[in-house]
DNA sequence: TATAACTAGGACCATTTTAGTACTATTTAA
DNA sequence: TTAAATAGTACTAAAATGGTCCTAGTTATA
């Protein structure tokens, strides 16, 4: 239930670049600035781009820059970039693909969960994420209650 | 952004043993009825009764029945006995102690995501599970809100 | 046109985590 | 007393992860 650490540099990595998106930033100025090993932001940022969070410009003066505003990029996406698919459990990941034991039959259950955390991650967005912290307002309807 | 497959595991179990809990029911024959390997079955039902979400009866005819009704253990306790506290990230993890990236500041908005997904998972019980699937009456209204 | 500053895309290895097994000790019904 | 159970721990093999490095391609600009 951890998300990776190239994960978390991600996070680091687009925030720093969505408080400025006005001009491109490279893989060595972002290294600088987060600390972050270059060859491990370079890792991160080609995942990225290949996932379509951030748009590279290759050459001199090139870099990253987002492919789409703040607002547009949710934490799901990201994570999604980075590791692949949300998925909970072998069930939820490859459809009638999971032996892993016998008369097992939670695994349509097992698909709400993750729809429900899914949920959760694809609403909050970069520009959530670069905000100052603020306590909630409105509070999570469990899906518990989905059941009952 | 997967359960670990022991997690998987403890599901499956928690199911088998939540469907008849009148009786005790022991590691082989658990392994018999899910089709897990015993010693696994073994470790899994070990860690369970560790983080109290299962008695065990020691002796002859012994075995693991549950701690409480199935509607009182949450999908999050089992992967919390499991897998330990659900953090996502290092910071929620360990406040304080993650110096991944300088000029982070995002750790408090993790806290709210972490919390957000904590909470959908902590609505969901065993008894839940169990339960033949049926669509989402209730909408999740998601942590993006919380924000805005 | 040459150069320097960039990204693209792999391949690679060390480390850690996970899964699974095995062994010994303890408990208890019959 | 014995057999059927769990408790606890240690161990190994396999897989995932993190991190680095190398080569190739692109482009602004001196
Ligand atoms: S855990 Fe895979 S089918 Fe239920
Ligand atoms: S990611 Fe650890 S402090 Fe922000």
């Amino acid at each position: 239930m951890r998300l990776s650490k190239l994960t978390d540099y991600a996070t680091v990595i687009l925030s720093v670049i969505a408080k400025n998106n006005s001009c491109v930033h490279s893989a060595v100025g972002m290294a600088e600035v987060t600390g972050i090993a270059q060859p491990t932001v370079s890792k991160v940022l080609k995942l990225l781009v290949k996932a379509k969070v951030l748009i590279s410009v290759r050459g001199a003066k090139g870099g990253y820059r987002l492919a789409r505003s703040p607002e547009k990029i949710s934490v799901a996406a990201v994570i999604n970039a980075l590791e692949g698919p949300i998925a909970l459990t072998e069930c939820s990941a490859s459809h009638h693909a999971c032996e892993q034991a016998r008369g097992c039959e939670i695994q349509g259950n097992w698909d709400l969960i993750n729809k429900t955390v899914h949920n959760a991650l694809e609403s909050v967005t970069l520009a959530d994420l670069i905000l100052p912290v603020r306590p909630p307002r409105e509070i999570n309807i469990p899906v518990a209650s989905l059941y009952r």
